[in-house]
DNA sequence: ATACTCGAAAGTCAAAGATAGTCAAAGTCA
DNA sequence: TGACTTTGACTATCTTTGACTTTCGAGTAT
């Protein structure tokens, strides 16, 4: 397991338990055994608004990050996920989103990998790369909405 | 015997302790003596979805590629349902098996009607017409796939 | 008070490293 | 001859690292 999969784990993980983590970046990496612009990767990468996670610092003397889960009611959370599509969008995203949206509930596991197995990247092969993304958006979309019927 | 076939009872053999394998590609393929890209080949030839497994992959650092099989629950249903998808289908064609799968019990009108989601001919108004069978095709056995994992 | 200075954070970015994927040419075998 | 297999060059994606930049707060001088 890579370094960037533990980090994020353990940030998970600290997530879960009340729904909001405060770290100081360097004390945190240093406890890693990484450099702390690795903290920042992990954080651009996976805990994104997009996929659900609200990011605040500051920096200087006593600085901190600030992660929070995002979390609405059900409805708003899918129709913010809706419109947060956009046109096109990758297997990554959405598998975070899906992950997501079985944390909070609005889906049970079954569904969400039901979503995701029209979503992974093997599934469209034979479909111009250019399109991929666009047709995933519009799949996606569709179910999402199907699922609130 | 050739080598595609040493690899894929290799896989097969790890599958059938546990029901799923985790590999690095570079690994096998020097443990085997071959090149990386033969993997790939092999999954594509032969760990796809019409013979009940589902390949998840992830590059960089830390990367992988995973293998799993459906069960044996699949396996007896895949005769009626895989024979009469194809490699091509239709969205009547596909409504038609969903209504069965309901009627049978296998599927809830709430998956049903998310797969059908999936499916419909709106959707893929962006793809090429001579696309569109090949790919609904594709996405119904991946959904069909995991439901019956 | 106000402005200045300095050290302590966090942020940015690009290069290097580590995997996996794709594709087409060449080989094999029935 | 046609389907299947093998190979390797090239590509795409994800991660790790470190040098450099920006921001903040707390003292300090005036």
């Amino acid at each position: 397991m890579n370094l960037s999969k533990e980090i994020a784990d353990l940030l998970m993980q600290m997530l879960s338990e009340n729904g909001t983590v405060e770290i100081r970046r360097n004390d945190l990496a240093e406890r890693l055994g990484c450099v702390p612009s690795q903290i920042n990767y992990v954080l651009s990468s996976r805990f994104t608004p997009e996929r659900g996670y609200i990011v605040e610092s500051r920096r200087g003397g006593g600085g901190y990050i600030k992660i929070t889960r995002a979390s609405y009611n059900y409805e708003t959370l899918k129709m913010h996920l809706v419109n947060s599509i956009g046109d096109a969008v990758d297997e990554q995203t959405c598998r975070a989103n899906l992950e997501n949206l079985c944390q909070s509930g609005v889906l049970t596991q079954k569904e969400a990998r039901l979503i995701y197995a029209a979503l992974r990247e093997p599934v469209y092969r034979d479909v111009p790369k250019e399109l991929r993304g666009r047709l995933r958006a519009a799949i996606f979309k569709q179910m999402l909405l199907v699922t609130m019927q």
